[in-house]
RNA sequence: GGGGUCUUAGCUCAGCUGGGAGAGCAUCUGCCUUACAAGCAGAGGGUCAUAGGUUCGAGCCCUAUAGGCCCCACCA
């Protein structure tokens, strides 16, 4: 391969190119192999109709890396992709899509309808999965996955009819939430609230006398939503409320309906609340539900499935709820029975799809009994069996299973898996199997319907980690892959998905589905605002890739965010990533430009300088860091010091040093020694980089070196315990110490950089003129001198040169023509009192003697050392002063 | 009503088990130094929301207060 490469960085063109290959090479799959350990993760499938939006690049993302990282590490890494049907989004857009052609979802029929919905499956389910490519994924593709495949049918199938047998699936009637644009059922967690301006309508109905004669009293009450009173069956109040003692057991006359109703004593009213009265109508709100039980109520649903009044609302019969309260409430005031109108701002219930107000109905429905089966899924996040991050999550987690209701399965929608439930036309006995029944048990004969609905998306995502492993078979991907690792997911599907899946694994595998759960939050835009096809202000992640390139945006999603915490998205960033990838681009052409012509080979012990031992090190702890914080899923953190160390340390410090050395052609093995290190400190940085920025750092790995094909099959650096360069660190660090002392000096005088100096380093520590001496070459070089006196005292070095203390030296700089004696003062003095200071907080803490009896005797000494230190640069800046000041 | 979370440099955010406050962007000053101006060198900028407490020591732990955001519940 050649060793030109552009002088920017430019990913289009090579991130296709790298995927292509590793397609090709076969490095995402994974075959069950038992002298491996397995890693595994099974990605949140994507909706078939979705298109890649910032979640996913977040998601994908955060995956990749773990899955990277592992397989480098020698872990059987597999990644299982796969798309959901997304029952209930899906049919939605298909129908839109019908719309537009004129074509009606009723007219069509089932069949025909599932025909379109397959066609669609296969023109747009493959969309977002080239998407995820184009993000770097290495999903293990051979495995694609697909909800409604024969497997997962299956696995549906075979866990509906377990749990029927068991009891623990169900049908009843029982209060929903019912979507009346949508036209289905929904769950719980479907239903989102908002705050909606509305009005209290405070009604009163007229009490009965026992001969049913009106009274002329009556009882007042408040209600958000009149329209109901048509189904109400009964009034409650408190049982020990004084005020209605002697009306409970009477009866009201139901105004319009002209229906006798009772006035019930129920613990549910609250007395303080309004009048302390309620109107009670069990078909319609869930509460009401509760107490109509309690009390043997009548439920009257007046309401059809588009929410318009059905026969049971006498005249309101066709009208559309929000009409029917206006007619209501006007035709209530016009028989003196409104007492007032007052605006109430109140939480309504909305179907997260499609934002409509859902409409609580009694109607029959599947249900999936959850008492018994989210024991052990609380249990498990309770005794840490499964650990969530961060871990406040588990508080989220608990409130949810503490609270837990049945789970309503049943959909409306023909979308989806078609519930395995059948009734006899003749007897209408209800069989639940796997295939269609042939013989009535009952009966005997034989023809039969099956229930028309179909089955809530999450309930096939909940078998997921095992439906895709195979199950219900027990086959050997299954047994060698689950459960799974780490599960990778935004908190907002902690309900939906997280726990469906954890009780599903333990019911049906009898153990986890995963051993991890890592959260990530949302990602916003610019002004912290949710992305949102309404407000428009979503960002694509395929043009920030073609912009940017893929390493840029995966690099963007992951610095400086912490697990589970939403995070904003700026093109600052981006532009800040992409900056980066040039640098290392860079540092790489130019240690590629030094090797070219020149075999490298591994040096001799002796041919090292302390710097390159320096860097080593340095690398050594780096490794260390790195591979720790990845295995504690601290993805930001990890990257951070990985690009800290390649700008910082690599790039401005090492490669500066290191030059000298490369543009002098004497000493051939000295050369080669820093080539060498130059080359494997790279090659090691760039693997620690590869899981979080694959493109780029395949691609000079592979222009790099020829030893290895692929940076990621490449196996992780390894940190090694002993630390074997303390010494040079520490003598790298003071020359670095000194260097930096030197440049601000020189900026504060406005010395410009080509005007080089004579530097002497004075000092009277052996072991710090033998560092200067040995690291004089790179030190005269960053430090901008013309030559470097390495000597014990002052002789020979001009009164007025500049002075720059450090730690055991003073360097001195000569500048005749340019010192002011002024200016230089006032630097010194104010050098003299920053060292002061230092001095006074050591000290302060040193004789504290609850400090020094206390804190750990480590912590003491570091105090002492630094004590020492500065009281021996004050003393220099002092004597300078003095001598400055004669 | 219950719970969570945040408040750190002008902006956006890191800061893992308590031991002298960090990054990116922005600002200011010099530099086209033969890898990189998408760059280099330097600089300024923070009583870590407020008030208490624990501790030798608190951005970090505890309590309260104020403000922002989120989730759950749904008093009609």
């Amino acid at each position: 391969m050649s060793k030109e490469l552009a002088k920017t960085y430019d990913p289009k063109g090579i991130e296709d190119r790298l995927y292509q290959k590793w397609l090709d090479k076969k490095y995402f799959h994974a075959e069950v192999d038992h002298s491996k350990t397995p890693f595994t993760i099974v990605i949140p499938p994507p909706n078939i109709t979705g298109q890649l939006h910032m979640g996913h690049a977040l998601d994908n993302t955060m995956q990749d890396i773990l899955i990277r990282f592992k397989r480098m590490q020698g872990f059987n890494a597999l990644w299982q992709p796969g798309t959901d049907h997304a029952s209930i989004a899906t049919e939605v857009k298909i129908i839109e899509t019908l719309k537009k052609q004129g074509i009606d979802k009723e007219d069509l029929g089932r069949e025909g309808f599932l025909e379109k919905a397959w066609e669609w499956k296969k023109e747009y389910g493959g969309r977002i999965i080239s998407q995820l490519k184009k993000l770097g994924s290495s999903c293990d593709w051979d495995r694609e996955r697909f909800t409604m495949d024969e497997g997962c049918n299956k696995a549906v199938t075979e866990v509906f009819c377990k749990m029927y047998e068991k009891g623990w699936i169900y049908k009843g009637s029982r209060i929903i939430n019912w979507c009346p644009v949508c036209n289905t059922s929904i769950s719980d967690a479907e239903v989102e609230y908002e705050e909606q301006e509305g009005n209290f309508w405070h009604i009163k109905y007229p009490i009965l006398n026992d001969d049913d004669t009106e009274s002329g009293e009556y009882l007042i009450f408040a209600t958000t939503r009149p329209e109901t009173m048509l189904g109400d069956t009964a009034v409650a109040v408190h049982p020990e409320d004084e005020r209605y003692q002697h009306l409970i057991g009477k009866n009201l006359m139901l105004p319009i309906m002209n229906r006798k109703i009772p006035v019930v004593a129920d613990n549910y009213v609250d007395r303080e609340f309004g009048t302390g009265v309620v109107k009670i109508t069990p078909a319609h709100d869930p509460n009401d539900f509760e107490v109509g039980k309690r009390h043997n109520l009548p439920i009257i649903n007046v309401l059809n499935d588009d929410a318009t009044v059905n026969e049971n609302g006498g005249e309101y019969k066709g009208m559309d709820r929000y009409e029917a309260r206006k007619a209501i409430v006007a035709k209530l005031e016009e028989m003196g029975l409104l007492v007032k109108i007052e605006p109430h701002a109140h939480n309504v219930g909305t179907h997260d799809r499609c934002k409509t107000t859902v409409e609580p109905l009694v109607k029959q429905q599947w249900f999936v009994k959850m008492d018994e089966l989210i024991k052990p899924a609380a249990e498990a996040v309770k005794n840490g069996e499964i650990k969530l991050i961060p871990s406040r999550m588990e508080k989220t987690y608990f409130n949810w299973t503490d609270n837990i209701r049945d789970w309503c399965i049943s959909r409306q929608l023909w979308w989806g898996h078609r519930i395995p439930a059948y009734y006899c036309a003749d007897c209408g006995e209800t069989v639940v199997s796997k295939e269609a029944p042939t013989v009535c048990p009952k009966c005997g004969k034989s023809h039969f319907n099956q229930d028309p609905d179909t089955l809530d998306t999450w309930f096939s995502s909940a078998l997921w980690p095992f439906s895709t492993l195979g199950w219900p078979e027990m086959t050997e991907d299954l047994k060698y892959f689950y459960p799974t690792d780490v599960l990778v997911t935004g908190y907002d599907i902690i309900f939906f998905w997280v726990i469906r899946m954890i009780f599903s694994g333990y019911e049906q595998m009898k153990e986890k589905p995963f051993k991890t759960v890592l959260f990530h939050g949302l990602v916003r835009d610019g002004q912290g605002r949710k992305m949102s096809k309404s407000l428009g202000n979503g960002i694509d992640p395929l043009e920030i890739i073609d912009q940017y390139g893929a390493d840029a945006l995966r690099l963007t999603l992951i610095t400086g965010n912490a697990p589970g915490n939403d995070m904003r998205f700026y093109y600052e960033k981006v532009e800040a990533n992409r900056n980066f990838a040039n640098k290392i681009w860079n540092a790489s052409r130019f240690i590629m430009m030094n090797m070219d012509g020149k075999t490298v080979s591994v040096p001799a012990a002796e041919d090292y300088e302390p710097m390159d031992k320096w860097i080593r090190s340095k690398m050594n702890n780096l490794i260390k860091d790195v591979t720790e914080n990845m295995e504690s899923y601290e993805l930001g953190i990890a990257v951070q010091k990985v690009y800290d160390f390649i700008w910082d340390e690599f790039c401005d410090w090492y490669i500066e040093m290191v030059k000298p050395r490369l543009y002098q052609t004497d000493d051939v093995k000295n050369q080669n020694a820093a080539l060498y290190t130059l080359k494997t400190v790279l090659i090691d940085a760039l693997k620690l980089l590869h899981p979080y920025m694959p493109f780029i750092t395949e691609e000079i790995f592979c222009n790099l070196q020829e030893e290895e094909e692929s940076i990621m099959v490449s196996s992780w650096p390894v940190y090694k315990e002993e630390n074997a360069f303390a010494k040079e660190e520490k003598a790298i660090e003071a020359v670095k110490e000194a260097v930096r002392a030197i440049r601000a000096t020189r900026t504060s005088m406005n010395v410009a950089p080509s005007r080089k100096a004579q530097v002497y380093i004075v000092s009277e520590d052996e072991a710090t003129r033998t560092i200067f001496e040995e690291n004089k070459l790179f030190f005269a070089f960053l430090g901008y001198a013309s030559e470097v006196t390495v000597q014990a005292d002052k002789s020979g070095i001009a009164e007025d040169a500049v002075s720059v203390v450090i730690e055991n030296a003073t360097a001195y700089m000569p500048f005749a023509d340019l010192v002011d004696l002024e200016a230089e003062i006032e630097r010194l003095t104010k050098e003299q009192g920053k060292l002061t200071g230092e001095i006074k907080r050591a000290e302060g803490m040193l004789s504290n003697e609850k400090f020094t009896s206390k804190a750990p005797a480590e912590k003491v000494a570091e105090e002492k050392a630094k004590l020492e230190k500065y009281k021996g640069m004050l003393a220099a800046v002092e004597e300078r002063l003095a001598q400055l000041k004669k």
